[in-house]
DNA sequence: GATTTGGAGGCAGTCATCGC
DNA sequence: GCGATGACTGCCTCCAAATC
């Protein structure tokens, strides 16, 4: 984690340190110390394919248009759109934010965090390539340009702007590679922010490597919702994840990702299924298992909340079981045993994990 | 002749490994 | 923890063959 302060425009090691440092030029200044925060995305770019799932340079202009006359239009640079991947440093700015008001600290539209510290909440290898590749998302993120009617934190405004405002190399170690990033969000991005209106993405999300995985979780995410089934049709799925495939191409690739999904059951929060006739479900995997719950939970069990950490460390203690599954289990165990509410639900759900695992090893 | 299908290859990014 | 390297992956495009 990166200690510092600003003095003028020297930047300095300090003990201690205030989240919100002073401002420079009259900016206030976030400094990133949140390290296990929770990923968060912005429902606005949730909503519509503002990033590219290509990994080449996709030099197109989107324009989208609505009925009552809103519409975003997204402009690439000549180094091309900002794809699914360049969004994780969004991502990860925001949930730096969002967890610093969750705590009611000050949040400022600029925040410094430490390079390193960005890749490894990413999932990403810190190495020479990383760097680069996070040099490069940077000047993605800076180079697309939005045109934009849509309402943000409760304001309709037209506006264009990048999706952030400024990012910039803010210290190098001796041998040239980049230590701390400075990036100025966007007015768009940090309305977002300050109305709360985000949503939570679970920590799986970085392990999806395929660019449309991430960007049907985030419509599963933002349709599907907490709702046990959400069904769209394939060609408007198609729309709404920005892809520039064929028809042909894209049943393809959703087809792949639904299979792998039945065999690997790694899509966080929502399984997928392509049904006939070309209708994608996304089933949302808790509100499944408690429908399949065989004995009526009383109200103090079900009322139990397990905090989202918790159920990372489920999956350590029974590797290869659904922590989904475990939890459910887990109640269903107190219930039958006419057991109180724990105290302390997380401990006890973890200490629930390890013994179910002893007993019935993988799955 | 038009459309559909299948497959190959390009490009960019990621991952794994090794040595420093 | 980083750099270099090669293998691998996924999206996309192109083209030839098959079908209507």
């Amino acid at each position: 984690m990166t200690k510092g302060s600003i003095q003028g425009d020297e930047i300095v090691e300090a003990g201690g340190r205030s989240p919100l440092l002073p401002a420079r030029h009259g900016e206030e200044l976030f400094v990133a110390d949140v390290f296990d925060g929770y990923p968060k995305g912005d429902m606005a770019s949730m909503e519509f394919p503002i990033f590219s799932l290509s990994t080449k340079p996709d030099v197109e202009l989107r324009r989208f248009e609505f009925a009552d006359g809103h519409f975003v239009e997204i402009t690439p640079s000549a180094k091309g759109l900002a794809t699914v991947h360049d969004r994780d440093i969004l991502i990860y700015c925001m949930s730096q934010l969002v967890a610093a008001k969750n705590e009611k600290k000050p949040i400022a539209r600029t925040i410094r965090f430490v390079a390193h510290d960005l890749l490894r909440f990413t999932n990403r290898v810190a190495s020479g390539e990383g760097y680069r590749g996070l040099r490069q998302a940077l000047e993605r993120l800076r180079g697309t340009t939005i045109s934009t009617n849509v309402k943000t934190g409760g304001e309709e405004t037209f506006e264009v702007f990048g999706l952030i405002d400024k990012a910039k190399i803010v210290s190098e170690t001796r041998d040239g590679r980049m230590r701390e990033v400075e990036v100025t969000l966007s007015d768009w991005t940090f309305r977002s922010i300050e109305a709360f209106q985000v949503l939570t993405y679970n920590k799986d999300y970085f392990r999806l490597r395929k660019p449309l995985e991430r960007r049907l979780y985030d419509v599963g995410r933002k349709m599907c919702g907490e709702k046990k089934i959400f069904r769209i049709g394939l060609e408007k799925l198609k729309d709404r994840c920005g892809s520039k495939s064929t028809m042909r191409e894209f049943r393809r690739l959703v087809k792949a990702i639904a299979e792998d999904d039945i065999v690997h059951n790694h899509f966080p929060d929502y399984s997928l299924r392509l049904l006939d006739g070309d209708m994608v479900e996304f089933s949302n995997r808790r509100a499944a298992i408690a429908v399949e719950a065989p004995v009526e939970l009383p109200v103090e069990i079900s009322a139990l909340r397990l905090k989202p950490e918790t159920y990372d460390a489920a999956r350590e203690a029974a590797p290869g079981w659904d922590k989904y599954h475990l939890e459910q289990e887990w109640r269903v165990w107190m219930a039958d045993g006419g057991l109180d509410a724990p105290r302390d639900p997380d401990k006890a759900f973890i200490g629930f994990c390890r013994k179910f695992f002893e007993r019935n090893g993988r799955p």
